[in-house]
DNA sequence: AAAAAAACCGACCAAGTGGTCGGTCAGCTA
DNA sequence: TAGCTGACCGACCACTTGGTCGGTTTTTTT
């Protein structure tokens, strides 16, 4: 375990470095060399401990973007007892942390997704993993909210779901470009408006 | 004009393949020689046309993506008396070309303004210009909706906007991974749960 | 039909790319 | 001290990329 220590922090360097970089740039836009400069390594340090540019990048999807989302998005909503107050105070909490760290991998997953569609496929199933057990997860926690009467029975668990992650993808999407703080206070008032239309008797 | 005919022709060609092919395989991930190989034409023929892989995409953008955007998600709005039923009947329309046409471009722009930021300045502009365009498009014709009675008054129309635009792009996005239909079905019962709870007095 | 202009060809180039591989070297063990 | 091993170096390779350019073919003009 000890002797394991020079290289797990090597490889932790790598792989934060190569996140940052892949999410700045682009994964087929940040050659290795890009990441190995800025490391002051060089290419044999690199393929000593990771097979390939693949490979090295499914070691970063493992160890730091499953449990980035895990810990922002699927853990703050796990245990609450209203799903609805609990996504509300999640997206609100997530949103602020990416609004003051330009860097924080609280959401790259969208932005792989995009990426890797349709042009590597295992890559993509990893990426597709992570945002399922996302939506799985948003789906029990509502159904849940049911028996213990925080939302009303007719709502349509899935839906809503699906359209949370929508808007949450596509938010911090138009984050990117600047006016943050903005964007995300409107943002956050109008799923506040949406989630309390949930919360009362459907209409119509 | 007539003896621009065949100039227009092959120009066309490759935008509307190069388009294809960017959007598939992403712009950085693209060569030329891709494009030309689908076409049968050379090298040769491609730089005589267009002076640089920059100067050809930002042809693309201002022939093919600005048009597509305009006619699918903005004409449709500009006009209707109702804005809100106006932005559902857009949504719907734009969504079920989407689910039938695998190409059909409707929403490139959401992939692309992701895999330019940061990387080109010059295409990230033009790119933000025709969401900033589609932006004003809705707060204006929510504003509009307020005199004529439509639009509750105390409604925020650069949050709706705002909202509505990520989540819509937050469904494009999904939906390239599959189960469309279902999806669409989804986002379209919920954006008319919240359209229908803006309609009536504010909640809270 | 001849000349001029437009459209196109494809070999070539310099600059990268992911990946390989023979070698170095500090630190541990015996 | 000698040997061994994990960690790292960097020259090198085959290949791809965007872009150039001298030349050929096709079309239009005269």
């Amino acid at each position: 375990m000890d002797k394991n220590l020079k290289r797990m922090a090597t490889m932790h360097r790598m792989q934060a470095k190569g996140l940052e970089l892949f999410y700045k740039k682009g994964f087929y836009n940040t050659s290795i060399d890009d990441i190995l400069k800025e490391l002051s390594l060089s290419k044999g340090a690199f393929y000593y401990h990771f097979q390939s540019k693949e490979d090295f990048f499914i070691s970063i999807i493992q160890n730091l973007i499953v449990r980035k989302v895990y810990s922002m998005l699927i853990e703050p909503i796990e245990g609450e007892s209203d799903p609805l107050v609990a996504i509300e105070h999640c997206f609100e909490n997530a949103l602020s942390t990416a609004e003051h760290n330009e860097f924080d991998y609280g959401f790259v997953l969208g932005n792989f997704i995009n990426e890797f569609n349709g042009r590597n496929d295992e890559i993509s199933k990893y990426l597709r993993d992570i945002y399922k057990v996302w939506e799985v997860n948003l789906v029990t926690t509502l159904q849940k909210g049911k028996t213990d009467g925080f939302v009303p029975r007719h709502l349509d668990s899935e839906g809503v779901a699906a359209y949370l992650i929508s808007s949450y993808m596509g938010i911090r999407m138009l984050m990117v470009e600047g006016n943050n703080k903005n964007l995300s206070y409107h943002f956050m008032q109008q799923t506040r408006q949406y989630l309390k239309s949930l919360a009362v008797t459907r209409l119509v």
